[in-house]
DNA sequence: CAGAGTTGACTGAATGTTCAGTCTAGAAAC
DNA sequence: GTTTCTAGACTGAACATTCAGTCAACTCTG
């Protein structure tokens, strides 16, 4: 029963399957109505181990989250930096954040989303990872405008301004898709989106993509 | 539901009370962490009287959700109809979700959104007011735009889908709004938003001007 | 290299608290 | 005098966290 410890870095690898866990539960049952119990049986260990690891119930969660957030940023700049044109980046931007994905777990990171604003309202620690987050994303934005307009291929807007819209539209229909509502759907958003985005910036969108996933 | 009228809504106005209470609780400590208690000592009434007249805990708050939404809709509609332009009403519109306001507790709404859209994703009774609080908003949107282009104030723009467009707009605004984003200050999001969407639909704005909502 | 000591991972059984919901019975209204 | 409203005391379950200690794998030391 009792899976002891073997090698050296054993504690690492514990605490990084318990966050992953700790996903899992969120997702499924909600960050306030995750319990330690839950993430200590996902992992085949006692309720006392888990606190063992992270001291508090809190910040096991916060962390969880902070996993999560940082996860999903390395891998959206890591298929950015696949793509030549500014257009293409922007649109691979756009589709992570409206189309299902089958490599990542991205689906439920929009479920995730929705917890850590609700959380941030009333909790320092994920307010924190939040604030940190949206910083980063509308940097990166704002970033991919100034290099699109520098090699002329977007129009010369501001680009703060634009992140600070693009970004705001995407938690917007994030929260539908989220949600599922029927009358926001994931294609039909991307879409909306894109041509927003080319209108905006002025470059030529080809259109829906035939079959996603054209993988540069 | 079993207003038994009789003398006095005596009972009705005690209802509504409690409602107007545990969205100030909500408000202040997140929708999970409402406790029966809360709401009674604020009415001034035991627990138990609270269960008397909701019966469960969830059934209290999940009314009191549909009570701030049917309220923040009216809202919207009655100001609306004060208004003659096409222009002006959808202007309204934006202000409602960006600019903070004195008269209604338009503030918490925010909040109360975040919690909403929470508990949507695992509460039906939740899901059920949120889904239909939403069809009812882009409606309203959709049928602005469509008035507005009767009356040749807006240009042939899908009415459906500027409605999707500008309300996950005005969502994910609302969300940097309400968590009181440094980068993102409401007056900002307002001119953004309008000019967004007098560039969508092809009206001119004035700009931004302290005549609208001075309270000042 | 035996064994004494040390450490890190781990657990089962408390502990204490927090709440939703119930029960009993009294007060008010009709 | 029955029905409606109300409170106080209580129950029962759920949980986070603590505690005291087990167990195996190491590192010394003589």
């Amino acid at each position: 029963m009792k899976a002891q410890a073997g090698g050296g870095g054993m504690a690492d690898q514990r605490r990084e399957q318990m966050l992953r866990a700790a996903l899992e539960v969120i997702v499924e049952r909600g960050y306030p109505d995750t319990r330690v119990t839950d993430v200590a049986e996902r992992v085949g260990a006692s309720p006392a181990l888990v606190i063992y690891y992270f001291k508090t119930r809190d910040q096991l969660l916060t962390e969880a989250l902070r996993y999560s957030e940082d996860a999903w940023y390395a891998a959206g700049t890591r298929r950015m930096a696949a793509i030549e044109t500014a257009a293409g980046r922007l649109e691979e931007i756009i589709a992570m954040t409206c189309l299902p994905d089958e490599d990542t777990d991205a689906n439920d990171s929009w479920l995730l989303w929705l917890d850590l604003w609700a959380q941030s309202a009333r909790n320092a620690g994920v307010a924190a990872v939040r604030q940190k987050f949206d910083e980063r994303w509308r940097e990166t934005i704002s970033t991919l405008v100034r290099a699109g307009q520098e090699s002329g291929e977007f129009a010369a807007v501001d680009a703060d301004d634009f992140a600070v819209l693009l970004s705001a539209l995407l938690d917007g229909l994030a929260v539908q898709i989220a949600l599922g509502d029927p009358n926001v759907r994931p294609e039909k958003a991307f879409e909306l989106t894109v041509r927003f985005a080319a209108d905006k910036l002025g470059f030529a969108w080809r259109g829906p993509r035939g079959g996603r996933h054209d993988r540069n």
